[in-house]
DNA sequence: TAGATTGTTAATCGATTAACAATC
DNA sequence: TAGATTGTTAATCGATTAACAATC
C-alpha cells in the first residue's frame, strides 16, 4: 500500500489513462489475462521501466517472473485515478461545444456525470439538450452550493468564460475544465484544466511546418551542414 | 536569427500560445506598446526567466532596459509558430463534435482551415454542415492525395478512429488530430496529435479526489503525520 | 534450479531556475 | 551615469533511463 498519493508526476498523470485505454482493449480482446510491463511498453512504444514507475503509483503490487493481472491492473489503475467515482458537474454553455459534451454518454463511466446545464440565451433556457433542460445562468452558483457539485464545465463563448468561471467559483465549485478559447484566472485553491484547441492547434502548426520534414538522404546531407 | 527551429521544448510549445493570447488581449486593451518578460511572466504567474527562454527561441531580440515591442513580440511568435500560414484539413465525421469543428471560425486565423469534410453515413454524405457539403469517406483519400491536404481531423466514432487513420495515411496526410475516443497507430513519419477528452478527465478526476483539499490547518497536520 | 519480471536504487538527461555580464 | 532588462552561462531540480538485487 505504498502510493504517497501526493506527487504524481503530470506526466505520469497523463500516462495512466492511456495504459488504462490500453489494458481494456487487452481484456476486450481477451487472449491474455497477465500483462508485463513491457508487454504495456511494446504496445505503446514506450519504455518499460516508466510504465512500470508509473503502474507503481497506483500501489499494485506484482508478482516477480509473472506480471499483473490484467484485469487488477485495471481496476487498480481506475480505483486510483478515481474513475470508477463519478463526479457530478455543471455545464456553462449549451452551444454546439457544450452540446457536444452533454452528448458524451461515457463520461459517466469515465469519472464524471453531467447533472445540470446552464445558458444566458432566452432562447435556450427552459429548452432540453440531450434529455436535460437548461436552466438559467444566475442559477449556477446556488446550484453549485446546495449540490456541492464540485467540477463545473465552461463551454462558453470566449468573452463570457471569465465571469462564467467567477461565477462557478462565488459558488464553491472546486475545479474547473474550460474549453472557452479565453485565458481565465481563478484563486489558487481552485483547480483548473484547460482544454484550449487554440493552444493544440499552435503546436500542431509548429510541428507541421518544421518538424514534419524528416528528409530524404540529400536533404538530410544539406541539414547536417548547417 | 539564432533559433534552430530544431529541438524546440514541447513545453516551450505549450507556453507560446499562452503567451501570444496574453499579449493579444494586451494589445486590444491598448494600454502599453512594450513589454517585458516580467510583465508576462507577472500576467500568467510564471517565472520571468522561464518566459525570457521561451521567447527568445522565436529568434526575437529585444531591448535591454526596455523589452520588446508589443506587436513585434505578436507577430514574431504568430510567424514561429506558424499561426500566419493556415494549414488546409479535412475532417472525417461531422456528428456533433465534428460540427462543432467546423463551427469554430477562428481556426482560420490561428493556423487552420478545413477544406472539406468527409463521413460515412449515407444521411448525412451531400448534406450542408456549416455551409460545406459533406462529401462520401471513401474519398477522402484522393482528396487528400490531389490537393495535398497536409493535416486531417478525426471526430468519428472510437471504433472508426483506426481505420479513418489508415485512409489519411494512405492519401498522404502529413498530421493527424485525433478527437476520437481511441488510441490510434500512425507510421512514424505521421505527426500525430490526441485531444482526447477521457485522458484529460481522468487526470481532473485524480486531482479533484487527491489534489483538492488545501486542508485547513488540523487536517494539515494530520497529513505531516503520514 | 534457471530465468524472467518486479521493486528499488543509481546515473543520465533535459527543463527550470538562478546568477551574472552586456547593453541601451 | 545609473538602472532595468536582455542575453547567456551555471546550478538546481525533476523526470527518464539504466543497473541491479529480490523473488516467484
Amino acid at each position: 500500500m505504498r502510493p504517497p498519493h501526493q506527487d504524481v508526476p503530470e506526466a505520469t498523470l497523463r500516462r495512466l489513462p492511456i495504459y488504462y485505454r490500453c489494458l481494456q482493449d487487452m481484456m476486450a480482446a481477451g487472449v491474455v489475462h497477465v500483462v508485463s510491463c513491457a508487454d504495456l511498453a511494446r504496445a505503446l512504444g514506450l519504455d518499460a521501466t516508466l510504465v512500470r514507475k508509473d503502474i507503481e503509483m497506483t500501489g499494485i503490487v506484482g508478482k516477480p517472473r509473472v506480471g499483473y493481472p490484467l484485469e487488477d491492473l485495471v481496476r487498480w489503475i481506475e480505483n486510483f485515478l478515481g474513475l470508477n467515482r463519478p463526479k457530478a458537474a455543471v455545464l456553462a454553455g449549451t452551444g454546439s461545444l457544450g452540446s457536444a459534451l452533454m452528448g458524451y454518454g461515457k463520461f459517466r463511466t469515465h469519472g464524471m456525470q453531467i447533472v445540470a446545464a446552464f445558458d444566458i440565451d432566452p432562447e435556450k433556457i427552459g429548452q432540453p439538450v440531450h434529455g436535460m433542460e437548461v436552466q438559467p445562468l444566475f442559477c449556477l452558483p446556488d446550484f453549485v452550493r446546495n449540490t456541492g457539485t464540485p467540477l463545473g464545465l465552461i463551454a462558453t463563448p470566449a468573452g463570457a468564460a471569465q465571469s462564467v468561471a467567477d461565477l462557478m467559483v462565488s459558488g464553491g465549485i472546486r475545479a474547473i475544465w474550460n474549453f472557452a478559447p479565453a485565458h481565465i484566472r481563478v484563486p489558487r485553491r481552485i483547480i483548473l484544466q484547460n482544454e484550449d484547441l487554440y493552444y493544440s492547434l499552435a503546436s500542431l502548426s509548429f510541428k507541421l511546418e518544421h518538424l514534419m520534414t524528416v528528409a530524404p538522404v540529400e536533404s538530410d546531407l544539406y541539414v547536417k551542414n548547417n
